[in-house]
DNA sequence: TATGAATGAGGGTTCATTCAT
DNA sequence: CATGAATGAACCCTCATTCAT
């Protein structure tokens, strides 16, 4: 970040990253369960006491890692967004939805991960407060829908179910092809959305 | 059940259930990961050993318990429904789902064990192959759509996206109240349910 | 034995029989500490309480099949002996030692049971005492060595020093081929053999 | 031995020796399959978790004491060797011999857990590979063989025989005084060998 | 005799956590 | 800050043995 960094915060910044990075390594391949924290320092390469001085435990770390990488796809598909000149909300959302579906399918290990763990709760928080490890802001997708010309009966509502809807029915398409593989899901999915989206319309 | 059972086999018959009563006591009130064997065994009553004359580990308690526990929920709604004069299929589908919320709601360490174990690979198989443990059949709620006499695009699409739909709203809704608690919700719900079973009907 | 026995007797010696095979397919397959009474029991179709009945525990029925083990060896040998008309004493010998380890040779989990379980002094006691399994009588062999033409300074010493050498130097060239193989190794050992023999020889 | 030990590197080799040499003890009193982790622990005061810090499981520390034992015994008998001014061939060798077996008859225990445990490949692999632990050098007796100004038809068979005949005997005559006790056997034993060796010499 | 369900002590092993260096 | 040796509680699981049937 900063242009002069000494080389010892250097070091620092680097453990801790290290750390970050193994862990999520080790979570997506062997699961947090079977994961331990001599996997996790053996293989970052620092000493064992050294995990102590960045995280409390393993589930420290975790969550840690869920709000860095769930932050990180929504950017990703935010700056997309960013990137086409789509109007419509309709439009808008149903793009979002499939860039992330896009990237779920590219990284399922991600997709195990972020799905096993994140909640609404998690979602919601993250949606408040940005910490100083989360530079993205989730913020933008909900202004989408509180700034649209056009007005909703429950904003918050509204995108609840949009979210739950897409995460819960990709986890099953996307690892299991249950009970069709994403490809031949989407159409279902994305009409799905439009309905839902129109159904809470409310006409000016 | 039986004509005439053993006093032996009678005996069987209650050290397994003691186990599988208390294990799932504990999974729903401390977590599966917090749960030991050695709990278990303690509060059920019985020796260490007992419990592997029954069962090959953990985790094989656990889905003997999820079969049994979403198999016991599907057959009391299934039954409610037997009992009205519903004849919509939205309506009968609406009931359904309104019953199955109101058992979570009853009863909310079953939806926390359910929804964090139940995916619809394991619901897919219930509802093909059911063993001994589960009297109840799923399929008759997978028949209420392809008998119908309106037509679907895919009766399984359709089913799946309201299973998960519901089952992950539910979890946030009922346990953590965020966005709406149950009761707020439920409308928006039942009417995005709607909206998605007319959006995939077939005009004859 | 007897030509006539009741069925009930006949069940009873199978038993004892059955658990006496199985157990010497396992100790000689997976070895006597892994081998557990359950393996035996479940392999010989008996149940577990029944193994108490004929054995006290794993060690008791090792000891009895060594001894009818050994004693069967030494039979056959004795056997083929008989069939011979060999006179000269060395001679005499090494036609039994030759013999014994083609038996061991053909049957190599024998020689791995046998040489980690006999000791000098069971195969004296089984000289002595010939329980009601052992028929047979290993007494043959050391009478060759007494009734003997020739004297001995001390033929049990003798035969002693024989058998040592035979039984260990077979473990590794038969199981190993360590420093040789059998075959190639047997010259050596016969003429060591003879060796000793002369050199215990007292002129008459 | 280093110039310079860290303190915390004398502690370890502390740690290691007190649970190799409580291993011994326990293994040659109550012998293996009846010793167990916690006794050694236990015993040498260190917390179970160390045991396995140094070593993969009991049969590892077995096999590291064996080698070390068997290690220190011909050394002993190396060094005595030396001592003298014995020129003849078989005059070494049975000198050898007299003082492994005085080195058993002294610690009895040290021959039961090398008896049954040491077999003709691993006293071969030591031969050849002696590693960090090991200090000393089998191959000091193997040269006796091969560098004597008389020629053998197979050094390295006559070394084995002459190794598994004092061993074997030692075992029952020393331990349970059979056939013969000790001082009694050996000039039988030493006889044989001398016999043994003559029998394989090739006159030049 | 024969059974096999039940027992529970005790086995080996793991691993989060501490703390002296 | 960083280390990693040491800890020991707690884990899962086995299996010889018993005993009511």
């Amino acid at each position: 970040m900063a242009i002069s960094m000494k080389k010892v915060d250097l070091n620092k910044k680097q453990k801790r990253d290290a750390l970050l990075n193994t862990a999520f390594e080790l979570f997506t391949t062997q699961g947090i369960n079977k994961t331990t924290i001599n996997n996790i320092v053996d293989a970052a390469g620092v000493a064992k006491g050294t995990f102590y001085l960045y995280f409390k435990d393993k589930y420290d770390i975790r969550n840690k890692l869920i709000a860095h990488k769930a932050s990180h796809i929504f950017s990703i598909a935010d700056a997309a967004l960013a990137r086409t000149d789509l109007t419509d909300l309709e439009d808008r959302i149903i793009f979002l939805a499939d860039n992330i579906i896009g990237q779920f399918n590219d990284d399922k290990s991600l997709l195990t991960f972020i799905s096993k763990n994140l909640s609404w709760g998690i979602f919601k928080n993250e949606l408040i407060s940005s910490n100083d490890d989360s530079d993205v802001d989730f913020y933008n997708i909900y202004k989408i829908l509180e700034h649209s010309p056009k007005a909703f009966k429950d904003p918050e509502i509204l995108l609840f179910m949009i979210v739950e809807l897409v995460s819960s029915t990709c986890y099953s398409t996307i690892l299991y092809n249950e009970p069709a593989d994403i490809e031949h899901f989407k159409p279902y999915l994305f009409d799905a959305i439009r309905q839902l989206i129109r159904s809470q319309e409310v006409m000016a």
